[in-house]
DNA sequence: CATGAATGAGTGTTCATTCAT
DNA sequence: AATGAATGAACACTCATTCAT
């Protein structure tokens, strides 16, 4: 009766587990959560809609284990930057926005389309807050090492800045000069400024 | 013939289209469009759920009706500022726009839900689409004459940031320092620079 | 309060109640009973939906007064049928029976249509029922006197035949040779048979 | 894989395919196609409301399915008559037009019910006018081979008081001479007339 | 006599979830 | 582990009918 092993299994598991994340991210990140059906997802992954609650406990579960899943990439990826340099590391941190902007288009649709319902994705919600602060506070640490003035201030503005050319690239797509843009804050706040001494 | 006025008649229509309009702005603006259901407008509005249905086509309809006025609204706003000095016209631009978040939580709220989903609110992604284009040439213009340097990219910053700012208010709240925000835009974009002269 | 006379009162009445009635015919005889809503009947009656219910009590009410006119409208026509002459009087119904299908298809529709659900609308089956026996009595009769062979069958027939060019004029419209099937009944029954002797 | 095999599966859904078209059948027959409800349904084929539409589209969908069945049977049953001797076959076609609406009331309602809509059972419609059509072919060729006089005008009779039998059978169910009638016709038309020699 | 805004029970339909296999 | 048939609560929407004026 069990021809498999257990490693066998453990493949099957994590192959359709994966699958019916990748399903459901493409989907949730294009026509939203709440108009994705649990049937879509099941076509998408190839796999009946039985199985996806074996895996998950409920639609909302599949969301959650996805935003714990982005919550931990966004984590890693900060791990990686390089901590000796302030100013290399500011760097490393904008560059890293941009390109998180340019690799994970669906997922920062979801996220932004979840964050707007108020009382029903707290967990959502709670992340994107404890991620904005994060980031509020390593970058205004950041302006204070490089001696950047009013770096309170200059870190608010550097973090609104993230989120604002989120909306506008998820808005205005190629229409939006993203590398641009990039180049331009790398200027201001990574490279010595010549009047401000 | 008519036994209630044509007056009493409008009035009895206004009424009630606007405690509906009211009611769905509410809630569509807290738990979502498409967590809302007609049943909830229609309880908040304390008007039966068929009556909907007299004034607005479709749940989609009301939603339209609400967008287009909002629509309106934002360009009603836009006539109101002065139009001769430059430097005051883009202080009066940067408080409107600060106002309109204070005002119109539960606006933008929806809008960033709707505009989320692809292919399905093109008629709010458009009208996003087009607000944000406008903006920028006006802002764009503004700091032109005010002989603002780089003149194009501070506006695609400027007007970045109002959507980061909305992005950033709508998640933390009273967290936001929304007043200090505005006051230091005001000061790099509306006074006499000192060093840059 | 009351300036106008009783007549005008009266041709007001008979105006608003004639053309509710017109307004429904013409819709219960094309998109059907059921699939016609009185807020149709009001906007083609040009009256407004109120006014229907001071009239008639209910939906189904009005299309029982519409039956019970058209039912009279029946007799009368049977009663203006030549009664010395069978012969003339055979040719007499068969002509007005084509002629009935003629000029009232959208009743003929209506009837058909409402004469299929069973327990719903019994006054219409039972018009239905009593005409078709008073028809098959009447003309039975007829052909007894004109000592037409097995005038009981033939009479069967020939009801029944009226009944069967009711649904294929109904269905095939101008495809059915209605003139060329009309005359050839006349033929066959009003005029002395030569080989039948 | 499948715990359930394939056939397992089938079955299944043949069962309730059925059980919800018979169900469908009796209701829409009786009481009408739009008088009948979906719940209604579901109950007599004691199923859940939901399961219909994992078979069906839609209402009308369903209607459709039922129709193409009918028109389907209808087809069987005409290549079953027997094509040599053409008296043989007339005889057969009218019996089997006989035994039709002895056996198919609730589907003969349900047609005559439709076929009176305008533009809204088009479907329905179209294959009444075909079939009308068909029938009316067939005989008068049969009629012509047997060398029935004035074949055409013949056929069109015969055709004619088919459909009439079914409206009268319908309205006056057992007072109507059903096989008095049957007889007849076949005495008319398929025995050696003696005086037509 | 006449209006049309207002109601609410009822309709077709959807969809997350369960369960026998 | 995997299937997909089955459920039923919930939804958007309709429409005959009422009623204040």
């Amino acid at each position: 009766m069990s021809p498999r092993s257990k490693k066998q299994f453990e493949a099957l598991r994590a192959s359709s587990t994966s699958r019916i994340l990748n399903a459901a991210l493409e989907l949730f990140g294009t026509v939203g959560y709440q108009a994705t059906t649990i049937a879509q997802i099941a076509e998408k992954a190839r796999v009946s809609k039985g199985l996806i609650y074996n895996y998950f406990d409920s639609k909302e579960a599949l969301l959650k284990a996805m935003i714990e899943e982005l919550s931990k990439e966004g984590e890693k990826i900060m791990q990686t930057v390089d901590t000796d340099d302030p100013t290399k590391m500011l760097e490393s941190i904008i560059r890293g926005a941009f390109n998180w902007l340019r690799n994970h288009e669906k997922q920062n649709r979801l996220i932004m389309g979840l964050v707007t319902q108020v009382d029903q994705f707290d967990f959502v919600h709670d992340m994107a807050n404890r991620k904005m602060k994060e980031y509020m506070e390593l970058i205004s640490e950041l302006l204070r090492k490089i001696k950047f003035p009013n770096h309170r201030t200059e870190a608010r503005i550097l973090t609104t800045l993230f989120d604002g050319i989120g909306v506008q690239y998820l808005v205005l797509k190629q229409d939006y000069p993203l590398d641009e843009v990039e180049e331009m804050l790398i200027k201001r706040y990574c490279l010595p400024k010549k009047g401000n001494s």
